[in-house]
DNA sequence: TCGTGATTTGACCAACTGGTCAAACCAACG
DNA sequence: CGTTGGTTTGACCAGTTGGTCAAATCACGA
C-alpha cells in the first residue's frame, strides 16, 4: 500500500536523479559529493536527503535504471535474423546509446574502473549470461560458414569499447577532432569495420 | 645544485609512486585520499608528504611520467615502412602496453573520464599534433591505395578503444571470459580486424 | 478558511580530509 | 664516539564529509 507520488515528489526525484548522473558520471562514488549533487539539483541537502536515504541509495537507483536500458541492445540481438545485419544493427545501436547517454556511458566506466564493487556479481551471472547466449548464436553462425570466423566474445568486447570510446573518453575525442562532429564519422567507420570483418 | 637523493629517498619516493598509482587509477584524483596512499606505500600520512609536498603533487608527477610511456607507440609509427605491417605493430605494441601498464592505462582513462583537467591542454595541442601527423601518413598510404580507405582518425580511436578495454574493463572482460586469459585471444582478434580492415 | 500532511530548512554532529609542526629518532661519516 | 643532516612520528588544525533532527513552512483538499 504505497502511497502514490506528489508532484513535486515527482519533479525532485528526477531533478537528483538527473543531477547525480551528472556528478556520480564524472567524479566516480567516492569523488563525488553530497553537496555537489543537492546544488547541482537545487536543493538543500538536508532537502536530498528527504527524497534519498543516503548517497549509496542515488548511486545504487542510477546504476539499476543504468545496467536495463544498457544490456538491452544486446538482447535484441536476433538469432534468426540475417547474422551480418544483426550484428551491424547491434553496434550502431551501440553506437546511438553513445551519442544519446553519455553521462550513462560513464557512470557505467566509473564504475567498471573502480572494479565494479557494487555490481560485479551481475556481471559474473546476468551479463556472463546474456554474452554466452548471444556469443554462441554468433558462433553458431561462424561454424555455419555464414560469417567470417571470430571469436564472438571478442567481437563483442571490440564493439563495445569501440563505441563506448566516444562518450568516456568525449574530451580526448574531440581534442583530436577539433571542431568535427565525432559520431558520423564514428558511424561510417564502425560500419566499414565490420561488414569486412564478417565478411567470410 | 639539487643533492643528489639517498638510498632511502629512491626507496620511499618509488614507493609512494606505485600505491599512488594504484589508489588513483582505482579512485580517480578526487576518491582517492593520502591515508590510503600512505597505507599502500607503508608509510605514515606526514612521512609521506616528507618526500612530496601535496596529492596534487604525486598525481601530477604519475601523470607526467604516464603521457611519455602512452604516446611513444604512436610516434614510433614510421611513414617509410610497410603500412599494414606499421599499423599492426602500433595496435599490438599498444595492446602490450594494456596488458603490461593496466594500472597506467586505467590512470589515463580516470583523468579523462573527469574531463581531463589537469592534462586538456596537451590533449589539445601535443596529442592533436601527433595524431594530425601520424593521421597524415595513413591518409596518404590510404590515397596511394596501399591500405583501403579510412578515416584515419577513426581508425586511430579504434585502435585505442580496443587495446585500452582490456585493461580499463578488465573486471568485465573478466566476468565474461570467466577463467579464459582474455590477451591471447584479444591479439588474434586485433590482428584479423585490423588485416581485414585495412588490406584494399 | 482551516487543518493536516508533505516539504524545506538551519543548526548540529562525528568522522574524515589534506596538511603543518616541533620534537624525536636514526644513519653514517669523521 | 659524537655530531650532523636526513628521516619519522604524534599531536594537532581547519575545512569538508555524510547524515540527523526538531522546528518552520508550504500545498491542498475539505
Amino acid at each position: 500500500m504505497t502511497k502514490p507520488p506528489t508532484r513535486i515528489q515527482k519533479r525532485n526525484r528526477a531533478a537528483i536523479l538527473s543531477a547525480g548522473l551528472d556528478v556520480f558520471s564524472q567524479f566516480g562514488f567516492r569523488g563525488s559529493t553530497l553537496d555537489q549533487i543537492a546544488d547541482a539539483a537545487g536543493l538543500s541537502k538536508p532537502n536530498l536527503l528527504y527524497y534519498f536515504p543516503s548517497k549509496e541509495a542515488i548511486h545504487t537507483v542510477l546504476l539499476e535504471r543504468l545496467l536495463e536500458t544498457w544490456l538491452d541492445p544486446l538482447k535484441a540481438l536476433d538469432g534468426k535474423g540475417d547474422p551480418v545485419k544483426e550484428i551491424m544493427a547491434y553496434a550502431q545501436r551501440k553506437l546511438a546509446l553513445s551519442r544519446d547517454y553519455p553521462r550513462e556511458s560513464r557512470l557505467f566506466a566509473n564504475e567498471i574502473l573502480q572494479g565494479a564493487p557494487r555490481i560485479e556479481a551481475i556481471l559474473q551471472t546476468d551479463l556472463k549470461a546474456l554474452v554466452d547466449a548471444k556469443g554462441a548464436i554468433i558462433q553458431g553462425w561462424s561454424d555455419a560458414g555464414r560469417i567470417a570466423r571470430v571469436d564472438p566474445h571478442h567481437l563483442i568486447f571490440s564493439i563495445w569499447a569501440f563505441t563506448q570510446h566516444y562518450a568516456d573518453f568525449d574530451v580526448q575525442v574531440r581534442a583530436v577532432l577539433g571542431d568535427k562532429a565525432p559520431y558520423d564519422g564514428a558511424a561510417v567507420f564502425l560500419d566499414m569495420l565490420y561488414k569486412k570483418l564478417l565478411t567470410p
